[in-house]
DNA sequence: TTGTAAGCGTTATCAA
DNA sequence: TTGATAACGCTTACAA
């Protein structure tokens, strides 16, 4: 096996406290003895072990991650960002993902318990009683992105997607959509699908359109499910609009209206959610929702340094979104 | 603070030994006491503390990761696949990404070593000396994704790409293109700069045609790199096949063909590498050779596996890959 | 079948 | 300024 403090010790001559405070630049160490310490470190390539002294010190520098699926590219900016962030702070990122099912979070939680990590960044659609058991025996600190979850021990790191919602749908009424649609996501996904149907609902119901007039239907977030729900809608109504939950329906819908020859954005214009890198080089290019995924990575990691530095820190922080417009809007 | 074995030990009236006995299922222990103990861990929801495990065992059933970007979907879908097996196999992963450089690829190294990782998987560019003098130092398992790099100590995991390449070439070939170019990576990279190349230019001496007379440009793996050779390519020559030395270059090569008029595939056909999830929905869809990352990572993951169990295990591992055909060839 | 005690590699305390 | 020692929480001989 590798060497340990009591080699280098041995090795420099001194006892295994003054390596250690070498190491650690705690106390006073005489500088000859300093010296020669450091060159036997140089010499042997010692790391000291990270378990023993987080056995000892009860941190590890480590934080686990959970986020539903890696495949999708928002998650994976979101984890860059996480990684990125870790990294400048001398932590490190132990990575789970768990398909929002419920049952793996659980297990997740609990491996990051036996591993003693210092907090956890979760990233998941719903919030059960059995989360809430978890994180009561936690004593971490637990940051959740992308949902507001009601609880005194969570600190929630979000976009206001009722209000991007319908500042998206507002922009497609300016101009000049008349019969607007939704694709949703699912409803019990309170962020990504409540809020940002809910936004569109106001925006409608602002413009004094009936909400029984508006055709709606609900998706799951793939490109597949957007092109389904392009078609059933405009087998059930004429419409010049569309606003869909997420970027992948809204490309699916895209490709849906291409595919019959229907002239984007002239005789319907289409407005995703996320902004995707996809977004930018599609054909016809997606207007959409920038959320920057990277930079909220970063920030709850930020978050999660604050709360271990018991700086005062909002319980719910707001991220930034903007409108961008390209080709598949006027 | 959590709960240890000797107040688990308290509370089931039995002592510490017993306890681990009852949670690792080792040695023998009266069915009475194995019920109230287990009936104490269910109550008290105590986990063993891994890292004091770990510090004993000399084994922390963690695997450390080290991949360039995670913005790039590949690799995205690389780390899942590597989760996942590793998920099932009751390990966990620490997960760090370099963006190929070296400086930081050793200092995970070096971190890995801190932390006590059990095994490394390894997905970068080059190779240099001071990544080898790390290796010399290291006695754990050691796998490389997507490069044949030479060393005793290593277990590659990795395609053809020379063969693909050929193989992809000569599709075109046999589709009528008379005039090919090829979008290379940088050289520098064995396995998707150099031996992609290489293979191509077999391809093209097998037909007859001098290598001078071909145009080739080189791109650094992303879009608009790939968007400015197919510009460059074509004040040059005319030409009516381009194989792109992956999808994100063959993308930004059939956006400036779309750009420019250009039919796709009538006037020029474009063939790209790795089968990126954007590759089937763009327009026109992209024929590639396809690379299940996905599978690479389990296969890393299995190949990590293997070694601790001192299976006899290839030291150059084959991933499969396939020709994929859309619209963007005839 | 059970419990005691040693030891894994650190860091912090305290005395020298 | 330095070193001996205890402690972190676990597993495993070994003894009972």
């Amino acid at each position: 096996m590798g060497l340990n403090i009591k080699d280098i010790a041995k090795l420099a001559g001194v006892s295994p406290a003054t390596v250690s405070r070498v190491i650690n630049g705690t106390g006073n160490v005489a500088e000859e003895n300093k010296q020669r310490v450091l060159k036997v470190l140089e010499e042997t390539g010692y790391k000291p072990n990270a378990l023993a002294r987080g056995l000892l010190m009860n941190k590890t520098n480590v934080i686990g991650v959970i986020v539903p699926d890696l495949s999708n590219i928002n998650f994976a900016e979101f984890v860059k960002g996480i990684e990125n962030e870790a990294k400048s702070n001398g932590l490190s990122v132990l990575l789970t993902t768990s398909e929002n099912d419920t049952d793996s979070e659980i297990s997740y939680f609990q491996l990051f318990k036996e591993k003693r990590v210092d907090g956890i960044i979760f990233s998941g659609t719903i919030f059960t009683e059995r989360h809430r058991e978890e994180l009561e025996k936690a004593d971490i600190p637990f940051i959740v992105f992308g949902q507001w979850f009601e609880h005194p021990k969570l600190t929630c790191v979000n976009v206001d997607n009722e209000r991007a919602a319908y500042e998206a749908t507002k922009y497609l009424i300016s101009k000049g959509a008349k019969n607007l649609s939704m694709i949703m996501g699912p409803l019990w996904d309170r962020s990504a699908g409540y809020d940002r149907y809910s936004g569109f609902l106001k925006a409608i119901v602002e413009e004094g359109i009936n909400p029984k007039d508006i055709v709606l239907e609900e998706g799951d977030f793939s490109i597949k499910s957007g092109y389904k729900a392009m078609k059933s809608i405009l087998e059930r109504k004429k419409i010049d609009g569309v606003l869909a939950a997420n970027d992948f329906m809204a490309l699916g819908a895209i490709k849906y209206l291409v595919d019959k020859g229907i002239n984007i954005p002239d005789e319907v214009q289409v407005m995703g959610f996320d902004d995707n890198i996809i977004s930018e080089i599609y054909n016809p290019s997606l207007s959409t929702i920038k959320i920057d995924f990277y930079e909220a990575g970063k920030m709850c990691v930020k978050a999660f340094i604050d709360t271990t530095d018991n700086k005062p820190i909002d319980k719910n922080i707001l991220l930034p979104y903007q409108l961008i417009i390209r080709r598949s809007t006027k």
